[in-house]
DNA sequence: ATGGTTGCAACGCAA
């Protein structure tokens, strides 16, 4: 089985401790990170690299940062989207094998009326179109990392609260559909799941405790490797841990063949 | 009721 995950750790420096535990137990074969935090020649690849990973990241200081570890190295990586003029360090694309991987951390957009929805806006336009030239190069792609786009509205705590807010507004959600129609496949609802599953929960107010969160983090299957995807699920254990980051992991296991 | 929490890095900005 290959297990493929994605967590935004809100901070490696800090959450370096619940990743090595993390992968020591559940022992996935590639994991993409978000929000590293990090600069580049402060990446803890030592510490990975001890615990059995290969590394490839693209961090900046104090914001942002991505990074996926691997259990065998892989090729061709790009740290950016062609096009797209962006000093904010969020993609990061590596090839495994016959399986490309894209690792984004979209921007949150912060509320409708501010100038970085627009900029968010215009970086899923971006990352379309990429994805339409990419996905024909590849049968098994995969895409996945932290959206801050909730899809639907059972990927809500409260549909009504959230409707016309920033994660679940209808354009955000129309650029997910787009994506979806270029011919990927929400792994997460290839299987049956729990009512009221997700990935993000507020640090305010209790959010976790009260289970007031969004599933924004996701991963994306091309056709040729959604057929062999035979589970995906959240994984809500680190968020138990002591001081934990405000997103849980999300996993997909494919069968190898 | 428009709060609250965390991380960074330096007391504001981003999420």
């Amino acid at each position: 089985m290959l297990k493929i995950a994605t967590w935004n750790v809100n901070s490696l420096r800090v959450r370096l401790p619940h990743v090595l535990q993390w992968l020591a137990d559940k022992q996935p074969d590639i994991l993409a990170l978000q929000e590293t935090k990090l600069t580049d020649p402060d990446f803890p690849f030592a510490e990975l690299k001890q615990a059995g990973y290969e590394c490839v990241f693209s961090g900046q200081p104090t914001y942002n940062g991505v990074a996926i570890l691997s259990r065998n190295p892989g090729v061709d990586v790009v740290t950016a989207i062609p096009e797209l003029e962006d000093p904010q360090r969020r993609v990061l694309g590596i090839t495994y094998g016959d399986i490309r991987i894209l690792n984004v951390y979209i921007p949150n957009g912060e509320s409708l009326v501010s100038a970085k929805y627009e900029y968010k806006l215009n970086w899923l336009l971006h990352l379309e179109r990429y994805l339409e030239r990419e996905l024909p190069k590849y049968s098994k792609f995969i895409i996945l990392g932290d959206f801050n786009i909730a899809p639907e509205e059972m990927d809500v705590h409260d549909p009504q609260s959230w409707a016309g807010q920033v994660l679940f507004s209808d354009k955000e959600r129309a650029a997910f559909q787009s994506m979806l129609k270029l011919g990927f496949n929400d792994c997460f609802r290839l299987h049956e799941q729990a009512e009221k599953s997700f990935s993000w929960w507020d640090y305010r107010m209790n959010a976790f405790k009260r289970n007031r969160g969004v599933r924004i983090d996701h991963i994306l299957a091309s056709t040729g490797l959604a057929e062999k995807c035979v589970n995906c699920y959240i994984d809500k254990d680190p968020r138990g841990w002591e001081r934990p980051s405000d997103h849980t992991p999300v996993v997909a296991e494919f069968h190898k063949d």
